[in-house]
DNA sequence: GTGAAAGCGCTAACAC
DNA sequence: GTGTTAGCGCTTTCAC
């Protein structure tokens, strides 16, 4: 393959000059510039970045490491860090974790390995080591969704789960619902925890005793939505209305809804946090909190090329906290 | 950053030997390689693949050119790939098109620049000079889903159209259905083009004179589902039955015959060409053609791997056509 | 078993 | 406006 030295010599030029004409360097006479861009042209040589990397210890590498690419919350992530990215000609290099400690930790050596500019990420539980060698090395990281107290030093763009969970508790109750249960997810990963946290203080601040039976422990996974609907429907005393913490969780509920042959919103109400494309297929059209991914993934990306630019100070961290939107379809009856 | 020259210094040997512990060479002491070892492990090293590939030529990872991220199809493909590429140490560069020409080329000119060692490939319309580079490295392409009469010379991985819209008209003339309606995609592209052609074939080997009517063009989008539907309804001679050339038109169309509340099967049966996780979440369930997209990703990975393995030959091109599978839901009506 | 040295393809002083 | 040169961090041949 040709190099530049190779388009030098065809040229008749040192090597310098040819880097400068591709790198757009003014100073070069429109002569020998004519004379090297079409011999760029015509032999169809292209740079290596490799070695333009190697020199410059940049590689115009952004990793975006993500819990599980199956959940449509992330290619829409993904284009807001594009349609940022792109403009600016930053690559992404996409690592998928699928909600594994050993994979994710890998997955953080490599994209150190690359000597990436920076990474955004939804992790799972990055372990010391490798946060460690993060810090080390000075890679800028932006977190989304996800945080934990150990990565606080970081930037965070997220939404504000509590204040979410607050807006869809008092929309049931003043369609006069009062018994209102939640599926919800792990405590130990952010949304999970401060979801379940939002849905125990908006029905306190209703006067409503907290009804034990009525939180569903389980997984951000269809299988946990269709258990937990079929632990509701076991109960004696039914809640009238059903709060699905993830989008997941809401696909797997409305299957075993279907199943029972329960009739929404007659038999029960249904609420889902997070939007997603099949929401409004649902039957009927699934009320859910939605959340601006895109706007997420756009601002994780400003963020993260703006300490790339401007060297990573780790000073001023961000902790963005989005606003949710009611998106009100026909899951929710007027009691 | 500590490099390699710095673990040399602290071990007081030479780079060249801490180079053969990092790449496990055994000729070196255990003592000495116990030694750098913990100095590795104390100081945090981590090598920089950069470097090493620049030296080597090669950089481990491939690039993985997909048409849309938001269609679940390339995920799944995804899967499969992983699973292969992970196990051999290489990693995936993901680059999104969406479906843009233009995109598609930087896209291209992108993973050349990087020295990808391979590509696989889900194209929209690739122009003839990235192709030529692509050519010009040397760098091995595998090509999956779509492709195309100047490609021809690339391994390939697809599933047979023809056949599988063959099932899938057969499946409904034993339901007893004559009147049977598609509404496919762009004939610009393999699947567009093939699934239409395998339509005309089973009507005509069914004795059915093709009813042009029942022919619905469009896109492989929601909308096109959407619209297909609305413009059967229009028909005054309606078919029995009809298919959704991919499962985007699938959804679309679904949407539209909830919101004309027509009842499925009674009014019309429908099918789809391509499963995805909502099909089954339909009411009634949808009836699909499924097909084995992680199987695919694997298989193109497998192909791709040897070859860059091998030296790329450009000889004995694979062309490799996966069989569909019908699977029976609830949405088609025996008449 | 270990080290010295060349070189992968590029950029950026510095010199002229 | 152009060339010379050093060097980014590695691997690997060839000595010893």
């Amino acid at each position: 393959m040709l190099n530049q030295k190779g388009v030098a010599k065809l040229a008749e030029v040192s090597s310098a000059t040819v880097s400068r004409v591709v790198n757009k360097d003014p100073r070069v006479s429109s002569k020998t510039r004519k004379k090297i861009l079409d011999i760029i042209n015509n032999s169809g040589y292209i740079p290596n970045i490799i070695a333009k990397n190697l020199k410059l210890s940049k590689t115009k590498i952004i990793g975006y490491l993500v819990s599980n690419i199956h959940n449509p919350f992330f290619p829409s992530v993904l284009d807001g860090i594009e349609n940022v990215c792109t403009g600016k000609n930053y690559r992404i290099i996409l690592e998928n974790t699928n909600e594994n400690e050993k994979t994710e930790n890998r997955a953080i050596t490599t994209l150190l390995e690359l000597r990436v500019d920076g990474i955004i990420a939804i992790f799972v539980k990055p372990s010391d080591v490798e946060i460690k060698g993060v810090e080390r090395f000075g890679t800028p990281l932006v977190l989304i969704d996800r945080r934990s107290d150990y990565l606080k030093k970081y930037d965070y763009v997220g939404i504000n789960n509590i204040d979410g969970m607050i807006k869809i508790v008092k929309y049931l109750n003043k369609l006069g619902h009062t018994k209102i249960a939640i599926i919800h997810g792990p405590v130990d990963i952010t949304p999970g925890h401060e979801r379940l946290e939002g849905y125990k203080i908006a029905i306190k601040n209703l006067g409503i005793n907290i009804n034990n039976d009525f939180i569903i422990n389980g997984y951000f996974t269809e299988s946990g939505g269709y258990e937990g609907i079929k632990k509701i429907f076991m109960l004696e005393d039914r809640p009238t209305a059903c709060i699905f913490s993830n989008n997941l969780i809401a696909m797997g509920a409305y299957k075993a809804l279907m199943d029972l042959k329960v009739k929404i919103p007659e038999q029960i109400s249904i609420i889902g946090f997070d939007d997603f494309k099949f929401a409004s297929y649902f039957l009927p059209p699934l009320t859910v909190l939605d959340r601006p991914t895109k706007e997420m993934g756009k601002l994780a990306a400003q963020i993260l090329l703006e300490r790339i630019d401007n060297g990573n100070s780790m000073k001023n961290v961000k902790n963005i906290i989005l606003n949710t939107e009611l998106i009100i379809r026909e899951s929710c009856a007027d009691l």
